[in-house]
DNA sequence: CGCGGCTTTGATGTTCATCAAGTAAAGTGG
DNA sequence: CCACTTTACTTGATGAACATCAAAGCCGCG
């Protein structure tokens, strides 16, 4: 195994950019819009290294319905590393955008880290932050009331993954219910409302948020 | 060598000199139920192990109440290894019974990890079983009604704690509502409730499910 | 073209938080 | 050790927040 990975992880800690030197190990995938990573209770064989795009991590509640866990960008798809103590995954992963990943052997991925502390350590530190930021969103939807959400997740579109005030949404208003735990129809009338009030800009998928300024008031008031 | 953590847990990973080396840097502490281990935003000098003993880990919403994450016992407390990603404490940690620890400086503690590939691979994957057990934990509770998360706490006591249908709450009504996310009033209520319903006997903190099957199908019916 | 899933709005009812008010228990200081 | 203060516990009444149900339009896709 090309130690041109270890470099790339190491020295750039946050950053597997130079990953592409592993050749004969990994396996390169695109996947697109709507298309299935990995399915809850499927055997994990592979580590999985996620390049671009954007995922949602969920699973099935007890009643049955669908339930989003998180959304993942490249930087945060650490925390799926199930595979350390675990042989299958606990949830699935779907591209809610067109999204690149790198494959890699779960044995020979172990055995990089027993070969590396180093490695792990930048592992240990990475999982950390991205489970604690999980716990926290959790922890912070969890005291919100509904217009509290959907501001949450407004912002967090603007501001954590598209850096940006206008946006497309990558999820459905299905999917934006599933992830902070409320109806459909009351993210639409929740959006409606917003969109009335002239807090955003409304079309379809489209969003810009006009009034940033009250719309961090709602989202910390709630 | 001290009866401390590493034979129990970790004693095939660590060599002799790393052990006898952590040996001398620890310190052992008991703490009395009500006592505070750690406080949101102190710095983090020590690795904590938890030897016996059960904690809150707990932290204050937006809206400035008190909020549980999480109740911890031994082995549940790796996850706290916010060591690794931070430099200050994310959670406050309180005793909620009699606990001991023992305490290692962190920089030891990362410089042992450093030498020994097989100790990171052991905490990485109890990290992410601790991480996991959360995260699951709050989802599970998130898709829940009242009654539901009231079933689901007190099985989580008689099963996962105290391994017995009949124990003393270690939280006061305060807290489980903190903990499930709902309000004291609430609590009461509906302990009072199925106390009435004959599914509990209930005297003070002192607690006796007697309906065990109904429970559970109150746990997965919310 | 028609089916199924997504979106939208309105009407209705349930669940739950809030408010109020009182009792019990547990600290606290003289 | 007792008076005092605070904190925990409890019950009921009220209203707000939210889910559910129903119906209809829309869009994409086979």
């Amino acid at each position: 195994m090309s130690d041109c990975f270890y470099k790339a992880v190491f020295f750039n800690k946050l950053s597997f950019d130079e990953i592409n030197c592993l050749d004969h190990i990994r396996e390169e995938k695109l996947f697109k819009k709507g298309e299935i990573i990995s399915n809850e209770g499927d055997e994990i064989k592979q580590f999985i290294y996620m390049k671009k795009g954007l995922v949602k991590i969920h699973k099935h509640g007890l009643d049955g319905r669908e339930r989003i866990i998180s959304i993942a960008k490249p930087i945060d798809f650490f925390g799926l590393l199930t595979i350390f103590s675990d042989t299958q995954y606990k949830y699935s992963i779907t591209a809610i955008e067109e999204s690149r990943f790198c494959m890699f052997d779960v044995k020979a991925f172990k055995e990089t880290i027993l070969l590396n502390a180093n490695f792990a350590m930048m592992l240990i530190g990475r999982m950390s932050q991205v489970a604690d930021g999980i716990i926290k969103t959790r922890f912070d939807i969890g005291g919100k009331n509904l217009r509290g959400r959907i501001a949450y997740i407004l912002m967090y579109f603007a501001n954590d993954v598209y850096m940006n005030n206008s946006f497309e949404l990558p999820l459905s208003r299905k999917e934006i219910a599933e992830l902070i735990d409320m109806t459909t129809e009351n993210v639409i009338r929740i959006l409606s409302e917003f969109n009335k009030d002239n807090i955003i800009r409304l079309d379809g998928k489209s969003i810009e948020i006009t009034n940033v300024e009250l719309l961090r008031k709602i989202n910390l008031a709630g």
